[in-house]
Formats: C-alpha cells, structure tokens, sequence
DNA sequence: CTGAAAGCGCTAACAT
DNA sequence: ATGTTAGCGCTTTCAG
C-alpha cells in the first residue's frame, strides 16, 4: 500500500515535496528538459506517478503565453459537410500542436458572446460561414487575434478560403441544357450562405424559378412537394440534402427521376451516390486542413501578407440529371 | 481620432488604468456585478470598448479553479456517426456554460499523451469507445476528472452509456431468419469495436460464416468482392458503410440485392435510407447529449454514484433484407 | 461601492 | 544540475 490515492488534484509543489527538489526541477523533469539527471527525473516521474499529478495546462499557457488550441466556429455539424470541415481542421490542428475548441452557433442565442469568449481561449480560430457578421470579424481581427475565415466572403486583411461554386455551376447549367432541359427551378435561397449565391450566380443562364428553402433534408421535401404539383424540367438545389428531400417528394408523388423531372444537388455526400444524385464534389476535408494550416502560420508570423484561395470543385454526373447515353460515366 | 488601435492584447491593468479605476473593479464591472455604479460600469465598458478588450480565459480560470470546458475523445468524425454524437454533446455542453475539446485518436501516435494534455485542460471529459485502454482510463479516473464512457464497456466507478445492440441484433437475425435465408455471412470484426461486439453476439443464432473487415466503405467493398464469389443468402453488416460498400461491390458484380443477396448494416445513416437498406436506427444525438449532461451533474457533485444507461436502438426494415409483402412498410 | 493584495499552477530568467 | 523568484491575467477576500 502507496498510501491514499489523491482524492484532489496535485500541482508542482507537492510534487517538488515529495521527491525533495524545487518545482522548477519538476518543472524540466516533466518536460524532457537536458538540465536535468537521468536519476532526478527519475525520482520527479515517481513522485509524480504516487499523486497522479496531471499538469494544469492553465498554468503552463499562463506562464508560456500561449494556448496551444486554436477554435473553429461553424453553424452546426448536421449533414457530413461540416463534419468533414472540422476532422480535417481537427488533424492538421493536432498535428501541428494545438488542440482544438468547436463553437456551433446554430439555434444559439447569443453567438456573438459565445465567439468572444472562444476568442479568449485559443491562439488563433477558424470561422465558417456567415456564423458572425462582420462586424465581429474586424473586432476580433483589431485586437491582432489570428483568424482564417471559411466559405465566407473575405474580410479586409483575413485569411479566406472557399470552394469554387460559380464556375462550376455554370458547367452544371451547360450539362442541363445539354440534356435538352428547359424550364428550371432553384431550390435554395440565393440570398442566403455565400456558397448557394455562387451556386445561384452560375446556373443563372437556365433562368430558373427561384424557390426559397432551407438546407436540409426536410426544407427540401416540403417545397418539392409544392414544386412538383407542376414539374418543370429540372431542379436545381441548394445542396444535397435538399436534393435528396426532392427525391422522397418525388417518390411520394409517384414521379420518376430523371424520367418526370430531373434533379441536382451539390457537395457529393454518401447519400448522393446511392440516390444516383448528379452533384459537385467539394475538397472538404482539405478546406479545414488548409485553415487550420494557414493559422498556424499566422500564428507564427502574424505580419504576414493575407491569403485567399478557392478549392477547386467537381461535377459528378449521375443519372438524375437526365438519361445519359452508355458511353457516359456513371459513377 | 482616438489613437492608434491596440496591436498588442490589453490586459485588464490597461483597461483599468484608462477608466481610472482598480483592476478589481474592472473584473466587476465586465462581469455584470451589482457591486458596481451604472456609471463606473459605463466608464469601464468605454475603456474596454477602445481597447479592444478581450479578457484573457485563462487568468480566470486559474483564479476560479474551473476550465468552463470539457473534452471529448472520439476515434474519428468519419461517417455520420461521430459527428452526430459530438454535435449532441457540444450542443448541450454550451447550454450548460461549458465551451467543448474535441480530440480524435484516430491515426495519432500518441494518443495516450493527448488524451492526458486534455485532461488537462477540461473540467471533465466523455471517452467514445476504445479510443483509450482501461488503463488510462482509470488513471484519469483517479486523479478525479469527471468523466463518462460512451459506446465502451463500463469501468468502475465511471458512467457509462450505451446504445443497445444484442437484443436488436437478435431481432434482426429473426426477421432474416424468417425470409427464409439459411446461409450467413458476418461482415465486420466481432472482436473489435464492443458495440461490433454486441451486434455479432446478437446474430450468432444464424450461426454466420464471419470475415473480418475494417467499418468503412472501402473495406467493406473490399471484403465483399471476396464473398459474392460464392454469395451466402444474407451479409450481416457491422455498420451502414460496410453495408454500402457491399452494394457497390454487388453492383459491380451484377447481383442484385436482395434477389441475389441480401444486406443489412446497422446506424440508419441518410445513405441507407437511399440505398435501401434495412439496418438498425441509434439514438446518436442523444447519446452525446446525454453524456455532456451527466459530465456535468458529476461536476458539480463528484460524489455521486456511478451511473449506467443503454439507449434503445430500432430495427429500420427496407428492401436490402429480401422482398416483403406489400403490407410490411417499407420506410 | 471601490481598492489593495493574495493567490490560482506553471515557466523562465537569473543565480548558484 | 538545481534552486529562487518573478510574473502570466484574472477573481476574490478583506478593508475601508
């Protein structure tokens, strides 16, 4: 018997006690200083084992100056694509020392107090989205605290990167009219995330009907079936989750895709491909890799000049866009 | 012009000495104290104002003994099903005041290192699966971190959470059983993931032929092209994605499912519910949300008793399993 | 209602 | 190689 385990946490000083040197010897010990003797470290790792000391991790940023984490802030994490935003910021993030703190801000109240009190907490945070407005942005960004923005419009002197929508959507369009398609509708909200503008903006040459709708799974089944009371030859959505709301719609109403109306989506999920969902792909898990990396190096250099960069985007062309001839692939 | 803007962090020292008052009353003021005139209130949140003020969360929690966060340990966010479970947990953790820590093991070498470093800078910590051996859980256990296991088996004295697998996996072994299929295949590792584990314990009644594979699309795919050479009349799937991976194979291999094999997975993810396959719906949200709460009740009383619950999880019948009679649903 | 001062747990000079 | 000591930024008695 050792004794009592610790019902409390130690610190450094019981430790530094317990095996009869100062705390800053522990201090080395711990931390794989040179400074220190293979036999004190010894005796400081026993000691430490005996209490369960587990360093504070307040202490040691306090005193170093630093967080060690960096916080990313998004509007939910329904529907993989945020998901695969986050894990790919999370393992660069990891990989480069630094843990990292999620904010969702979806159905939060007070988001902008949630943000700052993040900003307290980390050395530098990703933002996703329209999660804060602007003006929050430049405040955040006045105060020096390092700051990439994702998939949002750039604000003077931040980092950004997006996705490529606009281009791509146009060659979308080209695909639609191609299939001999006509009369068009756009399931989204070209006002809304900047990523469905530049959506909107590309395949606007199909002049499409707009109907508004949120960018889930259930907005998308609700307005379908309005939609689909007169199908028109196509339908353009938002996302894919929308895309896949249509598709139940359609089931519903006993129509056929692409036979009665042809529909597309947009981010290429699982689900996307066992809907047989024509789709653009989206460099998801690189788009939080790539912050994350770009705020390490802010971090490390915040003088640098700001960066912006658009990740190229895909279509993927299945059969809900319209019966394709066999030479066509179908992935 | 009220002067250049501040390109270095203020501290509270500087916003106090700009308003003309003490630190102390800063700190009170900031913090909505009634201990404070609405006029010095004033003047502090001026102070701040041109400072761009951001109180640093580290000096406050040193001073309060408390992070105001938790931490949680996940192998991965690939596949919805992680995301869901950590979503349902920051969710709930922000509504208790408490800003969340993600840490995914998966691919790091170091884990044991990590978790700990964590520990470090929580209040408290949920641990999904295997992603840390029992060891290091009770470690962390004993210097009296709060935490709670999710999707693992219980260690003493930790709460525990669950979602059910035996009996639903029985129960699906029934319903295979009665469409007549005699032959099975279990597609997954029983030895691997305990939740794997249950599910395999839960379908042995169909005394299946079992071929390990890894919980992912490609591995599934993988591991089916071996077993349609000689296809069994049903493939037991560990999760959703290996069920998936089987569809891509059969279709690759021009089989049909459930007219020349039937397939069943286990999550109910969005793709299953396109691909058509039968599987098995867990309360995933809930289950991040639950742990989140019990984390925090465990806080704020340490002493209390050691909780354990197994969430319900529902067999969701599709076409994958073989053809039904029209009067069965089919959702 | 406000201020002075003592920590919170740790690191990093600076001594020795 | 090890110890002393001064902070890091904040909250919180304790006085006034």
């Amino acid at each position: 018997m050792a004794g009592m385990k610790a019902l409390t946490k130690a610190t450094i000083y019981e430790v530094a006690r317990r095996a009869g040197v100062s705390i800053a010897t522990v201090s080395r010990a711990l931390r794989d200083s040179e400074l220190v003797t293979e036999e004190t470290r010894a005796r400081v790792r026993a000691a430490a084992d005996e209490l369960h000391f587990m360093p504070s991790r307040l202490g040691r940023s306090l005193a170093e100056g630093r967080h060690a984490a960096n916080g990313i802030v998004f509007p939910d994490l329904v529907g993989p694509y945020y998901a695969e935003v986050v894990l790919g910021y999370e393992a660069t993030a990891a990989e480069l020392g630094s843990s990292v703190l999620i904010l969702a801000t979806h159905g939060r109240r007070d988001t902008v107090a949630a943000v700052q009190d993040l900003a307290g907490r980390v050395d530098g945070m990703a933002i996703m989205q329209q999660t804060v407005d602007d003006g929050v942005v430049a405040k955040i960004a006045a105060v020096g605290l390092p700051l990439v923005l994702i998939a949002r419009p750039p604000v003077a002197g931040v980092d950004t990167i997006r996705t490529r929508n606009e281009r791509t959507a146009a060659a979308l369009a080209d695909h639609l009219l191609a299939h001999g398609h006509r009369r068009f509708v756009f399931l989204g909200d070209p006002a809304g995330a900047p990523d469905v503008q530049g959506r909107y903006t590309g395949v606007r040459k199909t002049e499409p009907t707009v109907v508004r709708c949120g960018l889930d799974l259930d907005s998308g089944r609700a307005a379908a079936q309005a939609v689909l009371a007169d199908p028109p030859d196509a339908i353009i959505c938002a996302n894919d989750e929308v895309a896949l709301g249509v598709h139940l719609a359609a089931e519903q109403a006993g129509l056929s895709i692409p036979g009665d109306v042809a529909v597309t989506g947009w981010d290429d999920l699982l689900a996307a491909r066992f809907a047989g969902l024509t789709t653009a792909g989206q460099p998801m898990r690189s788009l939080g890799a790539t912050a994350a990396r770009w705020l390490h190096e802010r971090i490390q250099d915040p003088g640098r000049a700001p960066r912006r960069r658009v990740l190229d985007t895909q279509l993927v062309i299945r059969r809900s866009c319209g019966t394709h001839p066999p030479e066509v692939r179908q992935p």
